[in-house]
DNA sequence: TTCCAAGTTGAAGATCTCTTCCGATTGAGG
DNA sequence: CCTCAATCGGAAGAGATCTTCAACTTGGAA
């Protein structure tokens, strides 16, 4: 299926390398719009240099964060085989808020703020039945309200974030005081009413409204 | 101080009220960065006679918002007359997000997604007192933890907001849900450890970093 | 009715970013 | 060393939005 893929010539394997460094950089500090030409800019190559390696932007974005991402995968994997339901997904949604913290960019990607790349919709569907089944666990064990879905906790994930995003510059630590709201709030407020669709958190975290 | 400003003539009073009308049902819905061009087009005018009317964008959302913003002022001094200082502040917050999600406009205005207008700086400004006599309140009631500061309420403000602006689109009235969880969360968590600092409330809310 | 200051319009220049493209350069096989 | 396909660089055209402005129109006072 996939293309053999010839390698590299030396200069633009090297300039690949480069290129994806500096657009990391750039990227946990100014989020995922970052024009290329601030990243060629940057890394002192033409655009075209840029553009002929990664002609689509998503390109670029799985270049630069599918590790990251399976790193959280691998999260959500561990937190799934965590005895005390309730500690893996605290485990787990701290985690992958701290790999956010740290760069601004994966943490966009991660929460759907822009156009979701087909390797973080992937990521979604493998994440959230392991969640769905922490959660379940942890509502049996009487330590999550019934009524809770996966949906709860990503909404969760985009109110934590959105207290990073608008605090990094200022205060970088303040997202986990908002986390713990969020985990108490998770544990005591009354989910029982109307539950959202399954489809919601698709929406959440894939949608294009900007 | 303020000039005695003559009176418009009778068109242009009739295009100003008319480009307010079109501008607020534009911002209703897509949110404050609707281009001059868009609004022109859509009131029947020309681009220039939105820039007369209102040469920096501040204008205009100061003559749309304003009001609005009075009305959100006026919740916050109900609330703080309320005898019961948690009821008075869960009402205060869930009548200024039902606000918002009449508006997606207001509520970038209001949490501060956006340059922040004098006015919407002032209303703050206001406003926080109110808030934090209710949590002084609150906390000597033992309705709210120790440690529970107005950053704190801004931060669920801003953390119920982004549900809401995720969400619109497909479930209206998820970020009802998100508020019981923050709320649920001021109650239950431990807010005692490494308060936010007095000025982050004014980062939160008036930030630029976009 | 006349007149002109106030008002209106949309083209046009400025910015910013995206994207393409072609002439110049270069790594590596022969 | 030679050759050429792969690569590089950056100018240039396109699209979006901002902002200004000169020519045209009109409300309302005299």
């Amino acid at each position: 299926m996939t293309e053999p893929a010839p390698p590299l010539r030396r200069d633009a394997e090297r300039n690949r390398q480069l290129l994806l460094r500096t657009a990391y950089e750039l990227m946990a500090s100014r989020g995922l719009d970052v024009p290329y030409e601030d990243i060629a800019r940057a890394a002192g190559t033409g655009m075209g240099t840029v553009y002929r390696r990664f002609p689509q932007r998503q390109d670029l974005l799985d270049a630069l964060f599918s590790e990251h991402i399976d790193t959280v995968i691998g999260f959500a994997e561990e937190a799934s085989r965590h005895e005390d339901a309730w500690a893996g997904l605290t485990w787990f949604l701290e985690r992958q808020l701290e790999v956010e913290a740290q760069s601004r960019g994966l943490g966009e990607l991660l929460r759907g703020r822009n156009q979701a790349t087909e390797v973080v919709r992937r990521a979604h569907e493998r994440m959230t039945p392991l969640v769905a089944g922490l959660i379940d666990r942890a509502v049996r064990a009487g330590q999550l309200p019934a009524g809770a879905t996966p949906a709860d906790f990503a909404a969760a994930h985009v109110m934590v974030g959105s207290v990073m995003d608008a605090s990094r510059a200022f205060a970088p630590g303040l997202w986990r005081r908002a986390l713990r709201v969020a985990l108490a709030g998770l544990c005591h407020a009354d989910l029982s009413g109307d539950p959202p669709d399954e489809v919601v958190i698709d929406h959440l975290y894939n949608d294009q409204t900007k």
